[in-house]
DNA sequence: TGCATGTTCAACCATCCGGTTGACCATTTC
DNA sequence: GAAATGGTCAACCGGATGGTTGAACATGCA
């Protein structure tokens, strides 16, 4: 019986997972062009798509022979609320966050986390 | 090189470990204490409770010969900060968050997750 | 001192996970 | 039709994970 958020903690419990999300944030790939920036063959790159695409994380869609991914917000969404939960009885700090997002957050120059 | 976010999600991955957080939600407890719900031996919730510490969402301390286990909100706080770079482009429902936190939050009588 | 209590340690086991390679399938292009 | 391209599948491997049991350790109490 595994739970959903299963699935959606241990594929971002990976660091190529978490760039691959990364990337997709930036711009839909195709599988090929997900894999480029990795030291890995092209098989695992397509084993951690189908994890994310498993865990509800992204959308896979074949046009031809190409198959394009894309991120799919609401699996994180409900982890998300879920992990707010915690947080509830230390109010969240608004500009703190802000300052953290613009400092922290992946800008297509960062694949690492 | 193993990611502060990659142990802290893989710690969430865990429904029983997730579970033990709700629980301690609620209150600091001690380690014979936690494991009482659960169909598992003490050694076992032992373990899930290292995991739990190593990846900084809890901090346990031992007093007398009893070890009490709280919550530790920092390392689920950074994650849900990452996560949150996820949700951008798609501004957060606070209405709508606040009515999923109202009936999906662990409340004491579910630990489900 | 000696026993009960609270917790961890160590060894072990089955299963899962992340990677590899090579074969295979589908689609486009020549 | 044949070859190149894009991607997945299957089998395999080593190491991590989640559980067990039994022993050990530390502390409190009679």
């Amino acid at each position: 019986m595994s739970d959903a958020l299963d699935l959606t903690f241990s594929a971002l419990a990976d660091p190529t997972r978490r760039a691959i999300l990364a990337m997709l944030l930036e711009d839909d790939m195709a599988v090929t062009d997900v894999a480029e920036p990795f030291a890995m063959s092209l098989a695992a790159i397509s084993k951690h798509l189908k994890v994310l695409a498993d865990a509800g994380l992204i959308a896979q869609e074949r046009r031809g022979r190409v198959t394009w991914c894309k991120l799919d917000p609401d699996a994180m969404r409900i982890a998300s609320v879920w992990m707010q939960g915690f947080g509830q009885f230390d109010p969240v700090d608004l500009d703190g966050l802000e300052r953290f997002l613009l400092h922290e957050l992946p800008d297509g120059d960062d694949l690492s986390d």
